[in-house]
DNA sequence: TACCAGACTTGATTCAGGTCAAGGTGATGG
DNA sequence: CCATCACCTTGACCTGAATCAAGTCTGGTA
């Protein structure tokens, strides 16, 4: 199944049917509220599970973020597969976990850090995807988002998103090649930021 | 396992050895940032699941809130359950999608919403909790947690929180007939503002 | 090479909610 | 019956991020 850029697929408060799998590209997760403004609550890419938080109706929409494939699993065939293979139970539940262990953090920071630690601790988040946590030495990143997704995950607006990378930029900590490639020069200092140690 | 008001028995980060069954009173989840800012996570009660985001270390600390009593049930026992009867491990991962959804509307309570939005949000979130989500009379609700709690579950101040009751009742919303014990006078207006429709 | 549209940045101003600082309230014990 | 302490409320003021309003940059098109 292939989703191309800005094609939403799943439609919150829709009744749900299927789980997700996405195999290549990527894929943004939001809830809305009625006069339109929107919280993304991830982020997911090849190998992520999407529909986990699904009971009887879908809690979030999804959407493309710039052309992505996925795998649909009716929940009913879901059901046949998980008992005959009891282990893919288990390994649903770990996805599950690992996914409120990250939402709790992500509520820390929508709920208890300013904009400076938020879009640090994105730059670190986005960096620790990608490679491990090492945090020694200069990173390169791709962000794939436009600032709107950046703003809209944070729970900040553009022009702050834009201000505080401007801002990182005139203190040496990053450098913006182009809009979408960031490289961290100081990733030390970013992650002391992220964790609200100044 | 009996825990008496305030005291913690699950430190954020420590290494999670046990997973946790709420037995009966009031529990509250949490992460701290390393100056002391707090985000509660979740309160939890009589029946639900404490641990499931734990994959090595606890991602939250939790502490008692007024007493209360649990169930601990170690990982490799817990594994040995699992493995006895497979349907457990499909009732935790049912456990574990249900707060996945809840977690994600608070994503968006504590990325976009007003304060005003989140304590309204509260209230209802307290009246269906009790109760169903019938929202067309009064309702008697019971605060079991203090101001500050209320606060760092909203990623607001206490000031804040004390305040926008205060409005609540001054506009005749709600009544305020002891700290901890509140009515909602008119709860489909305070859920109208909750979902940010005024 | 110049034009255009969409996305990003930057600046000026405003305002919601935080901070700081007094009071109020009500449960407990002397 | 009053003192004390912990928690809550209220008021005055401040500030970080939002809003409003221009620019500027980039990549695609002719």
């Amino acid at each position: 199944m292939t989703v191309t850029d800005g094609r939403s697929f799943i439609e919150e408060g829709a009744p749900a049917h299927d789980f997700f799998v996405v195999t290549g590209g990527r894929v943004k997760l939001f809830t809305l509220l009625p006069d339109g403004r929107r919280q993304i609550t991830g982020f997911a890419e090849g190998g992520d599970f999407l529909g986990l938080a699904a009971s009887t109706s879908y809690a979030f929409g999804a959407e493309a973020l710039g052309g992505a494939t996925l795998c649909r699993f009716p929940h009913a065939g879901m059901q046949r597969l998980t008992e005959r293979f009891p282990s893919l139970e288990h390994r649903l539940r770990e996805e599950a976990s690992r996914e409120l262990a990250l939402m709790q953090a992500r509520m820390t920071l929508l709920g208890r850090k300013t904009a400076r630690e938020r879009v640090a601790t994105f730059l670190i988040e986005r960096c620790s995807a990608l490679h491990g946590s090492d945090v020694s030495q200069p990173v390169e990143l791709d962000l794939p988002m436009p600032r709107t997704d950046i703003a809209d995950y944070l729970g900040l607006t553009i022009e702050t998103v834009s201000r505080i990378l401007s801002a990182f930029k005139k203190e040496k900590f990053i450098s913006i090649r182009s809009i979408t490639h960031i490289t961290l020069l100081m990733p030390e200092r970013i992650s002391m930021i992220a964790e609200g140690m100044e």
